[in-house]
DNA sequence: GTTCAGCATCTTCCATGGAACATGCCACGC
DNA sequence: GCGTGGCATGTTCCATGGAAGATGCTGAAC
């Protein structure tokens, strides 16, 4: 409650006229002022959040594809509900970088040129080595017990790649990845790890079928667990960040050769 | 254009109903389909850019400070316009972990706990050293020309520290991790980096004066700015990142010493 | 055939009011 | 004194309508 006991009036400058900012109110819902920061934490749900999860899956799921526009109005009409909350769910897409909103002319779903592509690999290779050095860098229950986690998901790709089934296989890929980045203790890094890698999931998903046989991952995935049970934490970082180069390394030229301008 | 010639009826699920997606309808602004991604790409100024402007500055500058908690109502009467851009200005806000919005309370700034800035710290090494480590690998002209920016900024934090004027070494200090962060040329780290030190920009002003004098940072900042003009990407990283992490230590005791609960 | 002005249409932006809900206060019962 | 229910107040959430602006079409002028 030290806030309360400090000079109450403060100046907030806008437009260049001064105002004065009021005496502060407290109130017992305010305890807690530290950054809870978990995306839509637990609060009831809301028009907004509905809006915003439905087109957020629809862009994923390649339905309201890139390229395609559409006016507030109709997307409101669509989901049923008015077009204030549709209007705030964009604001949040935009901000992830998922659609662009153009002042009286409409939304439009963004596509990922190759240089995009490269712009976010870059991203997260820099936050998922983080993320593995993290993770190696806890005690050993806790280490071990995250290892074990990624192992079994990592039997589910070997498993899945036998079979020779794609569709497994980027499933388990993917939850590899989020896991990695979600177990890291991070909350922020999570956050926007997870926001950079919804940002591609369509295009890993259209370029899946392009990749010859994906047997090295399965094998780099491996070592970096080893090194997390290990506590190496240098090492499980420059082993992600060499895995996340690789595949990297092997997808951009795809791009190029198959002359995919947006995805 | 090749959209247009796609099987034009999508569906979209929503609340388990399927909705029909429309046809596509092009226009010509819709040329540009590929991410801008600048934070407000010269869209033409709105009441809701200024609202976030003037909140984000009030909150970086500590004029609406941690703890303070204020309704949109009275924002918005104090910025001279209706509650509706305030709400979407503070939505952005929320985005970015500034501001909380409790639904039928209020909106409050948030605090930093220590813990807080460990998350903050971590990311910022993440994305920092893969900044230097982007900028070292670029081609030689261009790589010169960013050395010697950030050589001259690095100037300006000596004389700085000589003269012992705080404030103007803290601005040439942020001035040199920005720009580090804005010339790496991926639009998309950059626009996390800033972000994220955006959060952590009022935690550092309020630390300045608890460190003791800073002189290993020049020092630091030249070995960065030395490996980039040689193009030794991997040294750039790691020296990148050797700082950061000194900064970390050095800074999250002071915290914990002076029980620096939330600021 | 070509150009250009005017108009109809469509879209976002913003203001405003009602609904739903959380909170604090106060009177009341015990 | 203590607990409890109801009400007044304050707040965000959402619907709706008007304003401003961008676009494309139509038709007239040449």
């Amino acid at each position: 409650m030290e806030h309360a006991t400090r000079v109450n009036c403060f100046h907030l400058i806008f437009h260049g006229r001064v105002c004065a900012w009021p005496a502060l109110r407290y109130k017992s819902w305010m305890n807690r002022t530290t950054a809870p920061l978990d995306p839509s934490a637990a609060r009831a749900p809301s028009l907004v959040t509905d809006a915003y999860r439905a087109l957020k899956e629809a862009i994923r799921d390649n339905v309201f594809a890139p390229g395609d526009q559409g006016s507030e109005q109709e997307i409101a009409l669509r989901l049923g509900m008015s077009r204030t909350p549709v209007h705030e769910a964009l604001i949040r897409l935009q901000e992830e970088g998922l659609v662009r909103v153009v002042p009286k002319r409409g939304v439009i779903v963004l596509a990922l040129s190759p240089d995009d592509m490269r712009e976010v690999y870059d991203v997260i290779i820099a936050l998922e080595s983080m993320a593995a050095e993290l993770i190696a860098a806890m005690a050993e229950p806790e280490r071990h017990r995250i290892a074990a986690e990624l192992h079994a998901i990592n039997a589910d790709m070997k498993t899945a790649l036998q079979r020779d089934e794609r569709d497994a296989w980027a499933r388990a890929d993917d939850q590899f990845h989020r896991a990695l980045i979600d177990r890291c203790g991070n909350t922020r890094l999570a956050r926007l790890a997870n926001t950079i890698m919804d940002q591609s999931h369509r295009a890993r998903m259209m370029t899946l079928r392009l990749r010859a046989k994906m047997t090295k991952s399965v094998k780099e995935h491996q070592a970096i667990v080893a090194a997390i049970r290990n506590g190496e934490a240098a090492v499980a970082g420059e082993r992600a960040k060499a895995h996340r180069q690789r595949a990297r390394n092997e997808l951009l030229p795809l791009l190029d050769q198959f002359g995919m301008k947006h995805l």
